[in-house]
DNA sequence: CTGTTAGCGCTTTCAC
DNA sequence: GTGAAAGCGCTAACAG
């Protein structure tokens, strides 16, 4: 059962007593004395144990004080105790418990992420440019979704402060008004930094777009392809996205002189029916828009997709302006014309200032840049 | 400073002596003596201490052992003393600490899932899936991707593995052929399922769909069309899931006696650029294909981007089928004919077995009902 | 350079 | 019914 550890055979090892609690034992083949790694023996009983310093310790009759300074890398330390140490950790496997280390600093090296939803490229995108940085700097990542409920908001929330997590990286719902969940964040010190849809009320950084400058450019192409009466599918006032895209869509008419029909804007929540039953309603109006900015990608592809069963033309009868570059607008039928934003960046920027969050605290609102994207679907030439 | 307990003023509250150590306040106001929450004091000099059940114990003067009881819901315990617990707990607004539980049980309440990548609609709606019935169940989400690369595949294994997550969900990328990092897990007693892209030489639950027959039947629905030289754009032959949707086609052919040319199936790595360099290869041959049936449907849409920039007609002189139904399926123009596949309940699917996994091991393969949707992209009508 | 001790927050025997 | 004490794995302050 048991091997030489010198010779690795088995059938002449015997025991040969009791040193300091261990069982000893010995090699008729090759003359040799040993003791079995406590975590050979450990293992036999718990199947799950895992390897600890004691058990490094043990084995090697040292206190686990000087195996934790070993592996942590202290410097005053005798280098024949390190090299034993680091030696026997590597061959047993050994693998630092991050559990204990959570309960005794109070950090768990998990960093939250709160989206409302990962069906569409824009969330993913962002969570994997958050991932690429969080990693590197030895964070985990648990991602919660929100469904584009509140109470799913709240309870995740607190599912997360309740896990603990070192930080947490949030893009609210279309329904979050009332944000006390997110002050408890704040009142527990916990770092929290929105990206996207954010939260400007709370005293916390904010990471964004120029939503403003993105939709005007869209609204000022639009104008320029002659389009005249432009409709404005927009998101819900509670989103600060929702009111600088409108903003920017309001000043490109009024800077060209254009009228602001009300009857032309509508908020909606965001989800595909609404998107459908807005569109449906704006091309059936006595007098039709002739182009039609939306929020976002998946609104405006709802918006095609309409058009194209009434048999309205794109973009003869009808301009259309998206905004994100969902790669998914490069391929519909025309393709669709788009405000570029730096998605996968925007994770990374708001990861970044996560983890700067924890060094030193500074309240400010990070933007990045947009671009249009020149395509088919607003090409009215 | 501090407010009276009762009558909430706060002139009137003065010290009164300390009783088992703990500061005890007097309010002249309404004659009320009373102590301040432990959790109280203590938040004043650690910002971020939370309150713990020793807090309680303290304030109520009993011990913590006690307090753990109630708050676990012992029978055995006064009903006077639980109530006095259970209130203050709530008053203070107690929660407690998991990582103190985790160590305690080598339990994290956190289940791994590790997905080759998200950009595309398939592995966010079985994460979706998956989290629906395992936030139920109490546990949380640590989502990693691995990119597609073998070695970041295993880095995040390590890493899980180290977070000791209680379970692990897996889809392993096109690289994996060594599955030691996976032998691991097992051999440490963690349970393991893998779903969509598994590991059939593995001891654990795999999570499939019918692929051979949604295959199979995907390519005699393009025969009846009439298509008579079809070609496969497959996934490398590491994945069972690739050799199964292979094996559907080359026994479709067969039935319908039409030759198996191997100028027609290709395997590849399932980026991109890839699909695009050999739906360009294909539509070259001298003799070109009729249709093509590919793996999935970012690879069809890839191939009908090709096609269209090419000039061939989809679906006279091309036809094209999918596998997923990926939303974009529907939306792209012709839409596309695709095998769909229960993506959703995949992952709910994988995450119930995982459970069942933690309670009574169990190594069995499930298979879910893959259905046809015949679209635009292959109607030779 | 190394060992001893205490403690992170909690559950769980084992006593009384 | 309740308390005391041990211990999960680890780090760090304090002694030598």
């Amino acid at each position: 059962m048991i091997k030489c550890a010198k010779c690795q055979q088995i059938d002449f090892v015997q025991k040969s007593g009791i040193v300091r609690g261990k069982q000893r034992y010995f090699c008729k083949a090759c003359d040799y004395h040993f003791t079995l790694p406590e975590a050979v023996e450990n293992r036999k009983n718990k199947p799950r144990h895992q390897v600890t310093i004691i058990d490094i310790a043990n084995e090697l009759g040292i206190s686990k004080s000087t195996v934790s300074r070993a592996l942590r890398g202290h410097t005053d330390i005798h280098e024949g105790t390190r090299k034993m140490i680091l030696d026997l950790a590597q061959q047993l496997e050994y693998q630092p418990n991050p559990l204990a280390n959570a309960l005794l600093k109070s950090r768990t090296n998990i960093v939250g992420i709160l989206v409302p939803e990962f069906r569409h490229y824009f969330f993913p995108t962002v969570i994997m440019g958050a991932q690429e940085i969080l990693s590197k700097a030895g964070y985990n990542v648990m991602i919660c979704q929100s469904d584009e409920s509140y109470e799913t908001e709240v309870a995740n929330v607190k599912a997360l402060m309740n896990s603990r997590v070192d930080g947490l990286l949030v893009s609210v719902t279309t329904q979050t008004n009332n944000v006390d969940h997110f002050r408890t964040v704040l009142r527990k010190q916990v770092p929290l930094v929105f990206f996207n849809r954010v939260c400007p009320e709370l005293d916390t950084p904010q990471v964004i777009v120029d939503d403003y400058a993105g939709a005007f450019q869209a609204v000022e192409h639009l104008i320029q392809q002659g389009y005249r009466r432009i409709a404005h599918l927009a998101g819900p006032v509670s989103l600060l996205v929702s009111r600088l895209r409108m903003k920017g869509y309001l000043d490109a008419l009024q800077k060209h002189g254009l009228p602001v029909d009300n009857e032309l804007i509508i908020h909606y929540d965001l989800t595909e029916e609404k998107a459908r039953i807005y569109a449906n309603y704006l091309l059936s109006l006595a007098q039709p828009p002739d182009a039609i900015f939306a929020i976002n990608d998946p609104t405006a592809i709802e918006i095609m997709l309409v058009a194209k069963s009434r048999g309205v033309k794109i973009p003869q009868e009808l301009g259309i302006v998206g905004f994100s570059n969902d790669p998914i607008s490069a391929i519909i039928e025309p393709p669709l014309t788009t405000v570029e934003q730096p998605v996968w960046e925007m994770g990374r920027q708001a990861a970044r200032i996560l983890l700067e969050q924890m060094e030193n605290p500074r309240i400010e609102t990070y933007q990045l840049p947009t671009k249009l994207i020149v395509r088919g679907s607003s090409m009215n030439a």
